[in-house]
Parts: structure tokens; sequence; C-alpha cells
RNA sequence: UGGGGAGUCGCCAAGCGGUAAGGCAGCGGACUUUGGAUCCGCUAUUCGUAGGUUCGAAUCCUACCUCCCCAGCCA
């Protein structure tokens, strides 16, 4: 007790920041405490491959993962193939490499339900036996009438009292393919007047003669989510099945499989999943903007799915980082984008080299430059890191600016280029524009400055100070390029609401790509790779997309950087 | 008017009977050769509502309100 208070603070500071707290820790560290599982922590991500990951999906990988890596245990990638009318091995592959791509391993073994066909089918012959599960002929139609409402009971199946043989024959021959799809089902026997829907006798098996993509047409009868799930997390031995709420009301049926099967029981625990506002989040959603071709593909870069911010050049990191900020609970949300384009600020502001290029471009001339001069500059190339050393950007005597950055009637708070007004030229000198060129419909089309040979590199020997540095290319050694500006895919926040007319695509914006075609950028940019990140100065973060031809590059605006300017224009309009 | 969940700052989210963490956003200010970054301040007398228990309640009890999920041979 002789601690000093002051020591004690300088401790606690010096300690990383500890995995944020949350339910399903503390049912973990409860577990572990009891030595429920022995200790162990064994998850899973169990993704059906009928659509691509998205964003959504990233916060429960990082979750399982997270998990298993914090309590030294692992993850199992297991593909819950257990539809083959929706599934495909396109969609097999692009969940690996995406999960891949987001920075987590799970060894050399991919897991997948199929695997357990086998194995799933003998624990159905064993429920028939011990008179649990009984096949039933009913129509889809029926079962649903026999099923009863949320606030009347079901009733029973004309054949849920059939002998255990003429199951076992029944079921036997389901298996054959002695039945067409539809006309029987395999049922649990539990009860049909249980308050939980998911108790009045739910089906296990449905005949389905469709070719799967990994068992081909060995089998033409599939398990159902419910008899699958918990019996192959038994398989692989996962102490904790992490999954989301609406299979809160499955759980009592996933207890019971597993008990009356008596086979080692996983816990299934549910929590929230991700919405994020200004997007859509549902494979169905997602899946129907790429059929309708209102995006270009999964991977266009205003998806929300992991192929297309990859695209639009977020990192794994940032996804990583946002998927711990968002924490976990078990209350329905929804996060704002802006904190996502935080965490993709945050990463990119570390690691991205800073260029300069210019999108809307406005020429100037400096007049009282020398014609055939070039003057190289030194420039840095991330001031966050001077690992990342210097470049050379060459100046001359015709520039381009940005549009923006000249006013001809500069309001308040303006303080970039007008007429008679000095501003610096990144790296080079303070230019003061003296005349406005404009075509015949009154545009200003071109800028003539004088620039002050004083202040070369930046800084004035008089010590005269300049409110704004601008970004410039020089006219005769810039680049080509293209430039695309994503916006929001919807014009309203929470898309997802229902209305009257209309479905949710009408909440899609007309304004979400811009394509700039006549961009330029500086000459160090030539040959950059597809996927490669630079941080425009002033403007944003911008990526290299695969569309790109080696004489014109095509970029991608990941996020804008933050704009002080644009939020003092919107709180007063002048 | 069946069952299962959830309600803490504009948005996420800690808190688990001892007197409201943190992050994002926002607002001030410092600094600045990116109106970026960074830095420094400010922002819930109150936890869906109403009662109750307690010396003490966001935390326990009761009732009520609101929202979400479930009637696929989808997952």
């Amino acid at each position: 007790m002789t601690s000093n208070p002051d020591e004690k603070k300088q401790t606690d500071s010096a300690e990383a920041t500890p995995a944020r707290s949350n339910f399903i820790r503390d049912i973990i560290d409860e577990d572990n405490r009891t030595g429920k599982f022995d200790g162990r922590v064994q998850t899973r991500f169990p993704p059906e491959p009928n659509g691509y990951l998205h964003i959504g999906h990233a916060k429960s990988i990082c979750l399982n993962f997270g998990l298993a890596a914090d309590y030294n245990g692992k993850c199992n990638l297991r593909f819950d193939d257990t539809n083959p009318a929706k599934e495909e091995q396109e969609y097999i592959d692009a969940i690996i490499e995406n999960v891949r791509w987001l920075g987590f391993e799970w060894g050399d073994k991919v897991f997948y339900a199929s695997d357990y066909f086998e194995q799933l089918f003998q624990w159905a012959v064993q429920l028939i036996k011990a008179g649990k599960a009984y096949v039933d002929d009913l129509t889809a139609d029926q079962i649903r009438e026999y099923r009863g409402t949320l606030t009347q009971p079901g009733k029973e199946s004309p054949h849920r009292s059939r002998s255990i043989d003429e199951n076992m024959d029944l079921f036997e021959r389901m298996r054959k393919g002695e039945f067409p799809d539809g006309s029987r089902v395999l049922r649990a026997k539990i009860d049909m007047a249980s308050p939980n829907i998911n108790l009045r006798d739910p089906v296990l098996y449905r005949i389905l003669h469709a070719e799967h993509p990994r068992t081909r047409d060995k089998w033409c009868i599939y398990p159902m989510y419910d008899f699958a799930h918990g019996q192959s997390d038994s398989i692989e031995g996962i102490t904790h099945s992490i999954c989301t709420l609406e299979f809160e009301d499955h759980r009592p049926l996933y207890d019971w499989c597993l008990d009356q099967l008596g086979i080692y029981h996983p816990k299934q625990i549910e929590f929230a999943r991700l919405n994020l506002n200004y997007t859509v989040l549902s494979k169905r959603k997602l899946i129907k903007l790429v059929q309708d071709k209102h995006v270009r593909g999964w991977d266009d870069p205003r998806m929300p799915t992991l192929a297309g911010v990859r695209r639009l050049g977020y990192t794994p990191e940032a996804i990583r980082n946002f998927c711990d900020l968002i924490g976990i609970a078990k209350s329905n949300s929804i996060a704002e984008i802006g904190m996502l384009q935080y965490c993709v600020r945050q990463d990119l502001n570390k690691r991205a080299q800073r260029v300069m290029g210019v999108l809307k471009p406005l020429r100037v001339v400096i007049t009282n430059y020398p014609e055939d001069k070039v003057e190289e500059f030194d420039a840095v190339n991330n001031p966050e890191d001077p690992t990342m050393g210097t470049r050379k950007v060459p100046f001359s005597r015709v520039l381009y600016v940005e549009q923006e950055d000249f006013m001809e009637n500069p309001p308040n708070k303006f303080y970039r280029l007008s007429p008679g007004r000095e501003v610096r030229l990144r790296y080079a000198y303070f230019i003061k524009c003296v005349d406005v060129i404009k075509d015949e419909q009154g545009n200003v089309v071109e800028l003539h400055c004088t620039y002050d040979p004083e202040t070369r590199g930046g800084d004035a020997a008089d010590g005269r100070k300049v409110k704004a540095t601008l970004h410039w290319v020089s006219a005769n050694h810039a680049q080509a390029a293209e430039v695309r500006l994503y916006d929001h895919l919807f014009d309203r926040a929470n898309p997802n609401e229902e209305v009257e007319d209309g479905d949710f695509t009408a909440f899609i914006n007309p304004n979400s790509l811009q394509v700039l075609e006549s961009a330029w950028i500086e000459p160090s940019l030539a040959g950059a790779a597809a996927g490669s990140f630079y941080q425009f100065e002033r403007l944003g973060y911008f990526c290299v997309d695969p569309d790109s031809k080696t004489d014109k590059l095509v970029f991608n605006r990941t996020v804008s950087l933050k704009d002080e300017w644009a939020k003092v224009q919107k709180n007063q309009p002048s």
C-alpha cells in the first residue's frame, strides 16, 4: 500500500489498450472460469456461399477470428453449403479470397457443412429410430397451414404417427431419389403447440434434385440449416457458436438436436448484425443491385461488399479498426458511414504517399517566368512518415491548378486565389493573380499570374505570409488521368425504410458516380500499379483502378480529406 | 392480447448496488508550405416512462411504453 498514485497513473497509461469489453467476452471469461470447455475457445465463421461478403460480414469475421486470437484458440472458416439451389463455386472462391484479404488465417483446412452430409444423414436416422423424426407427405402449403399462426397453435400432421420402419423406408428412398422435389420432407417430432414456431415439428431434410457445387449429384436430399449448423459445430468442437440476433429463436432447436443426439454441445450466442446508413447490407438487396445493373458488379466501388470497398481503396487495417470501434452488443443499431470513413482516413494518413493531382484543371500562365525554363522542387512524400523520403516535382511557366481554388469574387473566408491575391504553390513559389482570361460565355478559362523569385521553395525572404497553399501540376509534364468520384449509393440515410410505393432502389443516388475524364497528375505517378494508393494533397485519398491503361491511369477517390472550407460554405452561405 | 430480444449523448458503446468510460460527429482555440494531420478545451445532474426496495439504483422489483425478430421444403 505504498504505491504512489502518480506512478499508478503512468503505469496505466503505458499499458496497451485492452480489448474492449463486451458481453460475449464476459461469457467466454465465465466459461473459462468454470472450466465449461476446459478453457478452450473455438469459433467459426460460417458464410453461405450464395453471394459476396460485405462490410457486415467483416464485423462477424473480426469478431470470430479476433476472439480466437485473443483467447489463444482457433477459428474455422466453414461454408454453410446446405442449399445447392442458391450456392455457387464463384461465391466460395470470392469468400475465401475476401477473408484472406481482410487479414485472417485458418490453417490449411477450409471446412464445409457438405463434408458432413453422410454423418448428418446417419444422425437423422438416429432420430427416426428414436421416434423423434418422421417423414411427412404434406405439401409445403399444407405444412404451412398445419403450422398454425403466431397466436394459434398448429395441428399435427396425419403422418406424424407413422411407424419407425415406415419412416426408415421412406427416408432411405428419399435419399435414393425415388421421390420428386417437394413431395416429402423429414420433420422433427417436437411440439405442434409450441409458442416458439421453430419447434412446431421443423423440417430437417428436403428433397432437392440440384447439383451441389461440391458434392455434385451425390445427394438429392439436403439438411436444413437447423439440422446442419449445430451438428457441424459439434463435429468441429466449436465452443462458442456466434450468430446474429434472428437466430435467437432457433437456439432451443439448436439445443434440442444436440441433446437428442447426445453429442458434444457448443454454446450458441447471438449478437446484433451491423447496419450502416446510406447503404444496404442484405444479400438479397445487393444481389438485386448487381443483377439489375444498378452497379457495375459485385466489386463496384460503390458497393459495401468487401470486393467493392477494396476496389474503392479501403484497407483491411481500416476495416478491422472500424469493426473494433463499433463494438459488439445485442441492440439493433445503424452505424454512421462517417465512422468507417474516419477509420480509412486515419489509416491512409499514416501510409499514403502524398502527390499532386488536379481534378478540374484551370490553366495558369506565369507571365514573368521564362518560356523554356524548368525547375524541379523537392516534395515530401509523407509528412507523417519521414522514412518515405522525397521526390522531385517539375515546375514550368504553364501550370494547372484546381478550378475551385480560384474565385473572381471571393466571399469572406475564401483564402485561395482571386484577382490581385497572392498564394503559395506548394513547394514552389508565391504567385499573384494579375489577369483573368474568359471565353465568349464569360467562363474563366485561364489565369495570368506573376511569381516572386524571392519565394523559391515556398517561403518569402521578407517573411510575408500567405493564407493559402495550392496544389498544382506543370502542364508540359503532367500525365493525363481519369478520376472517378463516388458518393453514397443511396441518398436516404436509411434506404431500408419501407415505403408505400416502390422498393429500395427508388432511393438510389443518381449522382453516386462522377467521372472526371481530364484530370492531370504529377509525372511521378506514371506507371503506378492497380491498387496502389495515394493522397492527392488537399483533395483526398485515391487508388489506382484496374481499369487503368498504361497511357491513362484511372483513379478512384477512396475518401476525401476533411474539408474545412466546405464546412464554412455550408454553415454560412453567402 | 403467442414466443424471443432490445431500449445509456446526434451515431456506436462501457457500466453488473456506491453516485454516468471511451470513440465518431459537433463546437471553440493553438499550430500549420495539405482550410489535411497534430494539439488543447467544451458537449448526458442523467440512463424509454411511472412507481417501489435501499443510506445509496442506469444497475434490484413491479407495471407500462417503444422498437426489432419468428408463421421458407432460405440461412
